[in-house]
RNA sequence: GUCCCCAUCGACUAGUGGCCCAGGUCAUCACCCUUUCACGGUGACGGCGGGGGUUCGAAUCCCCCUGGGGACGCCA
């Protein structure tokens, strides 16, 4: 009797956990398979990490694998991207990186083992033969893509076809059946073998297809569990197959949900900014990239929001992933960015607004350390990527000359009666003999009273003119850390026209 | 078209039959603080896609519909 269903279906995963052959005390071995032709994507990185926090987690082995089997789109560079990347965000991997490109002999070695025991068998036809196929076969319903037409090929008609320059490829054959996929985000997901197809297990040159080379390198390198996209879904039934002729052990599968754009499709390019290499240029942490990927899609169930990377590594489960896609927000990355800048200690900050410098056009050549600090210190609670930083603390690194000045400002800057007031600002600040925070504070507001009018008739004006913007930190703030030449100098200037 | 999956505020999610006329976080709005912005504080707005069942009782279980997504490559 089962009054809980759903406690069943986790007792029954836990049985094909079992049977499958992993128990807690053997060591877990997941991998990441990157296909190395482009860089790594937001998906990439979170398919990396929860596999990453699932091996440190159970101390287990996580495996780096390059899928790159297509040659034609396989790149040195890409590889080097998706490695900085990993590093960057923290993911260690405890083995490879493996190539498959290396590994060649390895799969031909199954492929002959298959092809032996008439499992598999050479298949002629022109990717144009195969594309009439499939329109013939996306018609009518209920047939498979593959029709099979090259399964009992005799001697004479392969002699013929190879005389005739054609290079086969070489397929797998698919016996009648259901196969049943146990995922463990999923549930028992099962698929009817008739609507698979004889697939494609080596390439025409000489490369084996992913589904193959995936499942002997996953067997051969003993992964435990293949954590990996939802998109894989419908593969899984074809590797299950294929390792069952093959009499390899199978491992045990998760799927995790695709992570979408705003409009509800998958992330991919025509979303904008979705490698992590833009994420690293745009002055975010890792430690807050990891924390945002592994709440999309994941929570605690106190839905706790800002957590560390060992905390995760303690808290994360694959048994709380959820099963709907997410949707990448921007916004709470930011906001999440923000929160770990504000967490970080002001040496720490500074080292890494420090490297940002350089992105400012018509800088001043230096500034000194301990100044700089301050200035970091001005902007930790207002900037939510180290971008921010040096697009709002811009006027204090270039020549009065050079600073712009926002329209806003400008409106603030010719209001009536300004440059009355900026006239004698100028002269009060520079008759101060200590130029703090505090003494240009008081000198301002003992001002404000002498003129009979708000602190904030001067404040605004001020801001503008020393920053060309309305809104910057704290004046007084900002005033002392400018200096009193460069402050009467921004003051002149504006004066002046 | 066929197969498979999914469905709670605008977004991420909590929720495993009564603790839920649904909780948290981001975003939005208002107020407080205040020289602007940000921070911080207080509060508001806002959701179980629809329809049938099952049950004393359903966001939660079942069915149908609808919607979204994935796959159907000599890409991975």
């Amino acid at each position: 009797m089962f009054s809980d269903f759903r406690a069943f279906v986790i007792k029954f995963l836990y049985c094909a956990f079992k049977s499958s052959g992993w128990r807690q005390e053997e060591v877990m071995r997941v991998r990441f398979a990157p296909a190395p032709t482009g860089y790594l994507h937001l998906g990439g990185a979170r398919t990396a990490l929860f596999n990453w926090l699932l091996a440190k987690q159970h101390q287990g082995k996580f495996i780096l694998r390059v899928e790159d089997t297509d040659i034609k789109r396989s790149t040195q560079e890409s590889v080097q991207v998706i490695l900085d990347s990993l590093n960057w965000l923290g993911i260690t991997w405890d083995e490879g990186p493996y190539f498959q490109s290396e590994r060649i002999h390895i799969y031909k070695e199954y492929i002959e083992k298959l092809l032996q025991e008439n499992k598999a068998y050479y298949c002629y036809c022109t990717p144009e033969e195969l594309k009439a196929q499939r329109q013939e076969a996306l018609e009518s319903p209920d047939r498979p893509a593959y029709d099979g037409r090259c399964q009992n090929l005799s001697l004479a008609q392969r002699q013929e076809y190879e005389s005739g320059g054609r290079k086969p490829v070489v397929r797998f054959q698919i016996l009648p059946g259901m196969t049943t996929v146990n995922d463990l985000i999923r549930g028992e997901l099962t698929f009817d073998n008739k609507l698979l197809g004889d697939f494609i297990i080596l390439k025409s040159d000489g490369m084996p297809t992913y589904n193959f080379a995936c499942i002997i390198d996953d067997a051969l390198m003993e992964i435990t569990h293949v954590i990996r996209g939802e998109d894989h879904i419908s593969n899984t039934p074809r590797q299950i197959l294929l390792s069952q002729a093959l009499g390899f052990k199978l491992p045990i599968f998760a799927h995790l949900p695709l992570i979408l754009g705003t409009d509800k499709t998958p992330l991919s390019k025509r979303h904008g900014d979705v490698a992590i290499g833009h994420y690293i240029q745009e002055g975010y942490l890792p430690e807050a990239l990891v924390n945002y990927l592994a709440l999309l899609g994941w929570s605690t169930s106190d839905s706790q929001q800002i957590i560390s990377g060992s905390e995760l590594v303690v808290k994360f489960s694959l048994e709380r992933v959820s099963k709907n896609p997410a949707i990448f927000d921007l916004e709470k990355l930011r906001w999440l960015n923000g929160e770990y800048i504000k967490g970080l200690d002001i040496d720490t900050l500074t080292g890494l607004c420090g490297k940002y410098l350089n992105k400012i056009e018509n800088r001043k050549s230096k500034i000194e350390n301990r100044k700089f600090k301050e200035i970091v210190r001005l902007f930790q609670e207002r900037m939510r990527t180290l971008g921010d930083f040096v697009e709002r603390a811009r006027f204090f690194f270039v020549d009065t000359g050079s600073l712009v000045y926002e329209p806003e400002a400008m409106t603030l800057l010719t209001k009536n009666g300004v440059s009355e007031i900026m006239e004698q600002v100028k002269t009060k600040l520079s008759q101060l003999s200590s130029f703090t925070p505090d003494s240009i504070e008081m000198c301002i507001r003992r001002l404000a009273e002498e003129l009979r009018i708000k602190a904030a008739d001067i404040i605004h004006p001020l801001r503008a003119a020393l920053t060309g913007s309305k809104v910057s930190p704290g004046i007084f703030e900002v005033v002392a850390l400018l200096g009193k030449k460069i402050v009467t100098e921004r003051i002149s200037k504006v004066l002046k026209n």
